[in-house]
DNA sequence: TTGCTCCTCACGTCACGTGAGGTGGC
DNA sequence: TTGCTCCTCACGTCACGTGAGGTGGC
């Protein structure tokens, strides 16, 4: 028989370890004097005891060598998901560093902002519920599916004679009481509003007027404008700094509009995201 | 100003978070309610709150990021350091997960036990302290220092007129009151004790006789009986497997000694494993 | 007026490490 | 008899998540 020392020596684990063991039942020892509650382990249990050692060393949770000693059918499965776990997060911290570090350099990097002046706008657009979480799987489909509307949108405003000026926009927005689900609004701005109702098939269809008004903005033309954007759920350096150009006053509506950039071929080369930092007349 | 859940969805942190950073001062509002303690934000604090929301999905602790942000000149080093832990951190695991599945794998594996009855045994061993952290820089060079002590012996003996009838063994034992060191004896078999007293430069030498005993044996003659034994602190297979040979009443004395074994010429090709069962005559 | 937001505790997390204060064993 | 070992609490860890129970704000 080992006293608790001993058997902690010769296993690889610590008294405390052992105790806790004893208590959660994973490993206890052959006797416990009931007087002194001295623990007194057999020889016999020191490969159980190593195994455990080295599943801890391993990172595998109390609960899963537990099965893995007592089940041995699970046993190869559950160490295979936890080696699979382990190299998933791994290689998620390792993503994590890279964007991070990249993000923070973007923050520091400086972003000209401009201003201008700009004048009521009429607009008609498609709203479209989005997943919140870029991650899930139904995104794409939903990225799809907004296009398609927009492309009907564009469709319908032209089939009703409704003359497009410029460059579309797009806007995001919060659906009240729902934090799984937000709004992605894709706009045309117009010459006028249409008189009549607008319908299109699978989205609805907002209209409204922008007011005159002065905007900050910053413009994204190439690939090296979104260096450091990849980090999930933080805002990018571009808005970051287009929100210090606002006042806190004026940053009462901080809705960001995303506006596309076209060359003078009327190819799109970018996007402009635009805040309104003061409204006009 | 913005109230702590939209500051939250701007930031791309949550609220519990934010009323912790303003406990630790990390990053405080810019006002609180005297009477109601509603915390309010500006948008100039966007960019504090994102860098933060940035560093923690990388994984740097609270504390690095205060310094990080309010220490600008240690920033790239505290990152860089990070980022080096977090890769370490990541080989070790990996590590520990190949070497421990391989660790579990040999546990399952038969090993061969033999029995051998073997006669009294005379043997003069030196006795060289070493770290008990493989790790230590030191290891190293005592490892030379017991290779060359162990020679000096072979010498002393042969000078002496001691008959070496054997192949060297080692035990490792540990110090009273010393958790950071243990002893290695290595140690020649001898046809009788030396009449006179052995003296060897650089370590103490020991004595003793083995009296005529049983042992239980495992051999260890090629790599593949080493496969998995790259767990740190853990008994290896072949230990574990030996150990379940004993009686319970037998492992009084579990001490293992490590025979060199010779092929037909004299030239070592592995060791074998070597436990008291029984003390006879 | 009714939800929604915000507030402050308080507890849980995971597997031990580290004392404090006391007793058993060779 | 004197250290050394073992015992049982109890607290700390790190950065929040998750209620409970209550109030403020549009």
């Amino acid at each position: 028989m080992l006293t608790i020392g001993q058997f902690a020596q010769a296993t690889g684990l610590t008294a405390k370890a052992l105790r806790l063991y004893d208590e959660t039942g994973l490993l206890e020892p052959a006797e416990v004097d009931p007087v002194t509650g001295y623990r007194r382990y057999e020889v016999s249990q020191v490969r159980r005891a190593a195994q455990v050692a080295v599943m801890r060393r391993m990172g595998v949770p109390l609960e899963d060598v537990g099965r893995v000693l007592d089940q041995p059918d699970a046993a190869e499965q559950l160490l295979d998901r936890h080696a699979e776990g382990v190299r998933r997060r791994h290689a998620a911290e390792e993503a994590a560093l890279v964007a991070g570090r990249a993000q923070l350099a973007a923050y520091e990097r400086d972003v000209p902002v401009e201003h201008r002046r700009a004048p009521a706008q009429p607009w008609a657009g498609v709203v479209v519920d989005v997943p919140a979480d870029p991650e899930d799987e139904a995104a794409d489909l939903t990225d799809e599916a907004a296009e398609q509307a927009f492309s009907r949108l564009w469709s319908t405003l032209t089939a009703a004679g409704a003359q497009v000026t410029g460059p579309w926009w797009t806007t995001m927005r919060t659906v009240d009481g729902h934090d799984d689900r937000v709004q992605l609004v894709l706009s045309w701005p117009l010459a006028a509003l249409p008189e009549s109702e607008l319908g299109v098939e699978g989205a609805r269809v907002e209209t409204g007027v922008l007011p005159e008004r002065t905007e900050a903005l910053v413009r994204l033309l190439h690939a090296e404008d979104h260096a450091g954007d990849g980090v999930e759920g933080v805002p990018t350096a571009a808005v970051v700094h287009l929100l210090e150009q606002l006042g806190d006053d004026e940053a009462l509506d901080t809705q960001v509009r995303q506006v596309g950039v076209l060359d003078e071929q009327g190819a799109p080369v970018g996007v402009e995201l635009v805040v309104t930092t003061a409204v006009h007349g």
